[in-house]
RNA sequence: GUCCCCGUCGUCUAGGGGUCUAGGACACCGGGUUUUCAUCCCGGCAACAGGGGUUCGAAUCCCCUCGGGGAUGCCA
């Protein structure tokens, strides 16, 4: 058995094909079967090799591995359709020879015109030039014309077409009912897609077609292409379309909808996956953070939702940041270390150590990667100008009092090797103030901020001579 | 317009004739822990689109209406 994925390379990997393709992939993993991936590039005009290499790239990055496909081979190669157009043409002549299709000379104006008499009387579409009766002579006419003819499919009339999907059940479309003879060949020579399709599912022997729903009216079509052409029909899944917060299909003006820009932001790959898994379908179980073996293992064919689903931006923040949460320290700190350059600090110098423990102070405090650039400044600026909120506490007389009692014991009383753990008690030692009156005055000047990790943690982190720097600082400033 | 799909809390969903005064998660609102904040824990708010059937009994089956989505391309 096997699946496969097809993007067209018009740009980059879309969230909802990143969920088209991960069905695929869980689909195949839980079965055991085979994963295909195929580039449509029959558009020439907005296909492009970079946002090939950019789709591949992402779907690496989601963890999405495919058996056959344009980078790794196999047998049934090759796997891009703009190099297969020598396979097509074969077909393409069957059906010609057995009047299964006819050229059609016809001008796309002339079509729009009467596509659009069309849809006012309700009758099924003929070309203009009722290419589909002309004969021989006629044709040759045309073809001496030098007009270059499209090729359209002859839809069989009166024909009840019933599509078995695994999601929606048996689904039964009226041949008459499908927009009439359909092109399957442009006038430049290039095949489109509903046509190729078939082929390309047959030849590279796919056996389960898992898709999007936008694909359930065009699957009549290509049934009666394999039929025309003697080739096996997939078993189908046509799963429901991902929708923005109006409930309109998932676009830009939505919010993100490209998975690298995703990965930029500092969405880890496995919260995204878990997340778009969830979207349309849940565990038995009921959990809702499952690894992606969790998912092969409960995920089904015939479980899928029906229905459409809202993304919901801020519940793959949450599951992300659970997944921050939880993630191995060493790896989580790689992972933010170019957020943290990118925010203009230099970490070389402070040791591996001393970074995964800031990164483990902090990773509470994140729901995406980039996150880190906002917190990390408490443990890495040289001083920390006081906040809003900090700056009228600071302004406060028992504040003053704190901040030059801290002064003096951390000049005079304490050293580097032991002023994490005596600083706070030497200064509650000398003066009557306690709770709130004496921690929030020295978390402002220490982080700047109200808010924030625990001090005595934060403490030892920032380290000696920025603390000593800071409260210098707000002496000065607020005596 | 026509064809096709879909309709349970704001959102993702569980449920498939009685166990449903409809369960979970996110969000939101309270409370606890944390001398702060975040995390974490506990609690609360909140839905079967509407109308007809079928049935002793309907969120669940059928029909209609309404609503949403998709397709209707010499795009995929």
């Amino acid at each position: 058995m096997r699946v496969r994925f097809a993007p067209s390379p018009t740009g980059y990997l879309h969230i909802g094909n990143a969920r088209t393709a991960l069905a695929n992939f869980l689909i195949a993993k839980k079965n055991n079967w085979k994963f295909t991936l195929r580039i449509e590039d029959t558009d020439m005009e907005r296909s492009s090799k970079g946002s090939e290499a950019s789709i591949i790239n992402d779907l690496q990055w989601l963890g999405i591995e495919w058996d056959e496909g344009p980078d790794v081979g196999g047998d049934r190669g090759p796997y891009r359709q703009s190099e297969r157009f020598e396979i097509y043409r074969e077909y393409t002549e069957k059906l010609l020879n057995e009047n299964k299709a006819y050229p059609c000379y016809c001008l796309p104006e002339e079509i729009d015109k009467v596509r659009k008499e069309i849809e006012k009387e309700n009758r099924p579409f003929v070309c203009p030039q009722k290419c589909g009766e002309m004969n021989p002579d006629q044709r040759k006419k045309k073809e001496s014309e030098g007009i270059k003819p499209a090729i359209r499919f002859r839809v069989p009339p009166n024909r009840v077409i019933t599509v078995k999907d695994y999601i929606k059940g048996n689904i039964s479309f009226r041949s008459d009912n499908i927009g009439g003879d359909f092109i399957i060949v442009r006038s430049d020579g290039i095949p489109v897609y509903n046509y190729i399709v078939v082929i390309d599912d047959a030849l590279m022997e796919v056996t389960h077609v898992i898709r999007g729903e936008d694909h359930l009216s065009n699957t009549p079509k290509q049934v009666l292409i394999a039929e025309a052409l003697n080739l096996p029909v997939p078993q189908y899944a046509h799963h429901a379309l991902v929708l923005g917060e109006d409930r309109s299909k998932l676009s830009k003006r939505h919010g993100i909808t490209s998975v690298e820009l995703y990965r930029k932001e500092g969405y880890l790959p496995e919260a995204l996956v878990n997340y778009l898994a969830m979207l349309g379908w849940a565990a038995e179980s009921g959990e809702e953070i499952l690894a992606i073996d969790q998912l092969v293992k409960q995920i089904d064919l015939t479980n899928l939702a029906k229905s459409a689903a809202v993304f919901d931006f801020h519940k793959l923040k949450w599951m992300n940041g659970v997944y921050i949460r939880n993630y191995p320290l060493d790896k989580l700190t790689d992972l933010m270390i170019p957020y943290i350059e990118e925010a203009g600090y230099t970490i070389d110098a402070m040791g591996r150590k001393k970074l995964e423990d800031l990164i483990d102070l902090v990773r509470g405090y994140c729901e995406i990667l980039s996150d880190v650039k906002k917190i990390i400044g408490i443990f890495l600026d040289e001083v920390s100008i006081p906040d809003g909120e900090a700056d009228d506490l600071l302004k406060e007389d028992h504040s003053k009092e704190i901040v030059a009692l801290a002064k003096e014991i951390i000049e005079n009383e304490v050293n580097e090797n032991n002023f994490h753990e005596t600083l706070i008690s030497k200064i509650k030692e000398q003066t009557s103030l306690k709770g709130k009156k004496l921690f929030m005055p020295l978390r402002a000047v220490i982080t700047g901020r109200l808010k924030g990790p625990d001090m005595h943690a934060a403490l030892q982190l920032i380290g000696f001579e920025k603390i000593k720097k800071r409260i210098q600082y707000c002496f000065d400033k607020y005596k």
